[in-house]
DNA sequence: CCAGTATATTCCATCTTTTGAATATGGCAA
DNA sequence: TTGCCATATTCAAAAGATGGAATATACTGG
């Protein structure tokens, strides 16, 4: 229908996908580039960019470029206490960190600072 | 995708409707018939059951027949407060009354005690 | 300017949800 | 049982979401 309709549905539409649930895990400990969550997700990049555009529409992330990496951030924090509360509700346990099991090796200068090219003679 | 996915997205995707969202505050004051809703909704009532029937599914709604009416009950209050965590967040008032303004006249025992039956002779 | 890297967008086939319409069920009263 | 009332279920068409593939854009370095 799509009409009158309050905002709230739209967050909670943003909210129903397991993917972009998974890259709010990431971001609570602050904000993650994309090949962040790439890595860690273990999706391809324009997927993960399509889940980050829904997200961005609803105006639950921002973006913020950083030369070549953007980096997102959840714009306000309540968002998390509205999943942790969802979890609760369900008996599931609140999993602070990781969304799957994938190491994840991102490669940009935030996470791996410049060290391994020692290249020694 | 559907597969392993948690709950949470479930309940999320449950709370995603318009016409779910008002029949839920229509039960914060406790449990209604049918008919109560339909009337307050100013929908069909083969709608308001398909909507019901999602919310009984997700576990957040549980129904109790009584005579010819069924009334149904929110399960678990604590999704008031994921509602309102939702429309905090969004600026939106918190509307702690009635989905619409179709005053809603509902024949029910519960809504309308027998009185206007006196038909004097 | 050209090439390369990181990210974004568009297009599209497929699957799911939405909602109207018709129909079914369950209970009550006569 | 019959008829009626309240509610539930099923079906199907239209609308919307999902996720893959290709392509576009933005920035950096040479």
């Amino acid at each position: 229908m799509r009409t009158t309709d309050e905002p709230t549905t739209a967050l909670f539409r943003a909210l129903m996908h397991p993917t972009r649930l998974a890259i709010l895990d990431l971001l609570r400990h602050g904000e993650q580039c994309v090949c962040h969550l790439e890595a860690h997700l273990g999706k391809r990049q324009a997927y993960i960019s399509q889940q980050l555009m829904v997200l961005r529409e609803v105006g639950l992330v921002d973006d913020q470029r950083d030369g070549l990496n953007v980096y997102y951030r959840v714009i306000n924090p309540q968002v998390f206490a509205l999943i942790d509360t969802a979890r609760a509700m369900l008996g599931v346990a609140v999993d602070t960190d990781q969304a799957d099991g994938s190491q994840g090796n991102c490669p940009c200068p935030r996470c791996s600072p410049v060290t391994e090219i020692v290249l020694v003679s």
